[in-house]
DNA sequence: AAAGAAATGCAACTATGTTGCAAAGAGTGT
DNA sequence: ACACTCTTTGCAACATAGTTGCATTTCTTT
């Protein structure tokens, strides 16, 4: 398995403790997290250094950001090695009860053809409703 | 014309001066719109009741919120008669230089299959890139 | 080792969203 | 018309998320 820092370097992102421990947080969870949750558990690393590494991890096309509608905004490693392309990404559904995100990886977000002169760039499709949990 | 006290009755919301100002400014923007762009012209109504106009409207089903990234929750009336479900939606498009949202009108939301047990109760999607004026 | 650049933590600040409460207003029944 | 109730509204306060400036620390380069 490929280390964090060679995950790091094929994104150009010099590693630093606060970048890996970042890294290491987000390859733990399974759904996207906000920067506050990532606080939370990485109690040494500071908020606005938290924010600063997930804006860069965005740029270098590390994770992707994702508005839920909760408030916060959720970041979420990219899985595949290539950009974070509309087509490389996948629906999420939240729960307005639970207030989880759920990747449904398995739908990729169905492409839409733009006006004359629109160029795409990333895309974000957010289903709301209740969960499997919650609607029982 | 269906007068706009009409369209508050059509969906069950009492009208009062302050819903009548609301839906008047929201009708008045072709594209979605924030709580602080409804302030800034509505001078005479308070932000905490433009926010609880806009929340009963869409509990309601006359407006449906959009979340574009700007940080801010965006706010557009419904266009049909019946509910917002997610196939009466339209995708929108966000410039990311000029931070403008577009409704992309033609463009319904294209359903997706969620897994058992799930149920969908409103969709958001959402392009974000260069639009065609900042593209040139 | 010294100089420069980058990263980090702290604190402050802005914007957005939200709520409690009292005053004003609308509606109801007598 | 009056008293009573319920709703709506504005104000102020607060909560949370996001963001920035700056000084300190850490890393790089020479």
């Amino acid at each position: 398995m490929e280390t964090k820092e060679e995950i790091l370097a094929a994104k150009g992102v010099k590693a630093t403790p606060n970048r890996l421990l970042v890294l290491d947080a987000l390859s733990k969870y399974g759904s996207p997290v906000s920067v506050a949750e990532l606080e939370d558990q990485l109690q040494t690393v500071d908020r606005s250094s938290v924010f600063r590494v997930l804006t860069l991890f965005a740029e270098h096309g590390l994770v992707h950001a994702i508005e839920d509608g909760s408030g916060a905004v959720k970041y979420e490693l990219c899985h595949g090695q290539h950009e974070c392309t509309p087509a490389d990404m996948h629906v999420h559904f939240y729960c307005d009860n639970c207030h989880r995100t759920i990747c449904l990886e398995s739908q990729p977000i169905p492409e839409v053809t733009l006006p004359e002169g629109f160029e795409a760039r990333t895309a974000n499709y957010i289903i709301k409703g209740l969960c499997d949990k919650c609607k029982k």
